[in-house]
DNA sequence: AGACATTTAATTGTCAGACATTTACTTTAA
DNA sequence: TTAAAGTAAATGTCTGACAATTAAATGTCT
């Protein structure tokens, strides 16, 4: 028996663990360098690829990041807003994705929260925000465009919605409930009608939004979130009567 | 030369890249087995060290499990809330512990997002979530209670509020925002009167939730986001004449 | 002295093969 | 029939080697 020491976990989780618990409590500063593999090695008394399976788990997270050569090594890895974005996007996507959430139940959520955005955003969008989602809404009205790719302009604007709120822990909070949506949405057929309908709100939420009004918006957003629950549940239903229909 | 095949990228990056895009995509399903590590050795045509790096990657966002023994191997994981909500609060403690947000700005998104909350959480409450709130602010008020408890205490009485809103997406995506105001908040030094304040409006908050009227439980939340403010705000004055005292 | 080329040392990345451990299954014996 | 022993497959760990990368030290020439 020659490992086995502590607890149940694996050596390699145990060590990241430590680590990890290490960057947080702020033992380990932004830019530091951890000790080279085969020091750690000695320090935890474990072979170097019990080192490197755990520094790989923390690389993972985006907590480290190594480089080769002489001055090489870990370092502790600053958090960037980008990372962190991409990092909560996809844990938001898998979580809806594996775990049967309803449209209804997602949908709400987002439009919560995004609901949460627009006194802020009211008063603080610039010309900037509004510009990006005037172009979402023209190149959403452009003939023979996907329904995958309507969606995604979809997504566009609702971020730029965010943005506009001008609080970057907004912005990266909401990005998860924003983007996950987009495989949700991308289930639904969009009609002709319905994407005028959706267009002509998306022009109100701009408008409001550019008059600073925020009453207005609100109430354009929620004839949104109601209009988009209704084609979701339309499409529950055909593609019910489908699944139904071969019986 | 015996590497170095694809891009720029460690081969262990690239690997478990390819794998993780399987699961996001769905061509690998939850609970599905992966090869063997040795099969995967072959796959791609690396050592086995390697893939276990990738593999480890993946165990580390928990989009993989592993289990020893002869029926075992690493798994597709389903990403559970509780996975979910740990990631979510590591990354969002660290974004803001590395990043020089302000205390505003984590203030304003928090009680936004939480605002957000409200019109569901007073509509769908029960009892558990109303008594939830209640035990908190029983235990706020008890005499001798450190500042980190308190502060502990906040948080979960938050979490209850967020919670009866009754929708676990929007429970997951601000698990983030308030958890991760903890360390900020504990920064702060609450007096005596503070905790009166405080636990006045949690009251209030309470009542109002109970009541279900959404209007009045926003009017106490938005007063106690002011008084939040004002509380940071004189400790962040009392920092700076301390650091600018000693001159 | 300064500019350029070469060597060296440190460090991570990968490979190869071995043994340890765990676990389900099969076989055997009471 | 049941319990014990054995077997096979899989992951976890160790060891030692080599490859690749990079910065710094060293050497060489002008």
């Amino acid at each position: 028996m020659k490992y086995q020491l502590d607890q149940d976990r694996e050596l390699s989780a145990q060590i990241a663990g430590e680590i990890r618990a290490a960057i947080i409590s702020g033992k380990l500063i932004v830019n530091e360098r951890l000790p080279a593999e085969s020091e750690l090695c000695e320090r935890f008394n474990v072979s170097r690829s019990t080192v490197r399976e755990a520094l790989k788990r923390l690389a993972a997270q985006n907590l480290i990041r190594t480089t080769r050569g002489a001055t090489g090594g870990a370092f502790v890895n600053r958090l960037s807003y980008q990372d962190a974005y991409s990092q909560q996007i996809t844990t938001s996507t898998l979580l809806l994705s594996m775990n049967e959430i309803s449209f209804e139940t997602a949908c709400e959520a987002r439009f919560a929260l995004e609901r949460a955005c627009i006194p802020l955003a009211a008063e603080r969008r610039q010309p900037d925000h509004l510009a990006a989602m005037r172009a979402e809404i023209h190149r959403q009205g452009q003939p023979g465009l996907s329904d995958e790719v309507f969606c995604a302009s979809d997504v566009s604007f609702h971020r730029a919605l965010v943005d506009a709120a001008d609080n970057p822990v907004i912005s990266y909070q909401l990005a998860g409930a924003v983007e996950a949506m987009q495989p949700l949405m991308n289930m639904i057929t969009y009609s002709e009608r319905d994407r005028t309908r959706i267009i002509s709100l998306h022009t109100e939420i701009t408008d409001a939004l550019n008059a600073r009004n925020a009453e207005v918006t609100d109430t354009a957003l929620n004839a949104l979130a109601a209009y988009t629950l209704e084609l979701a549940r339309h499409a529950t239903q055909r593609h019910q009567e489908k699944s139904a229909a071969p019986k």
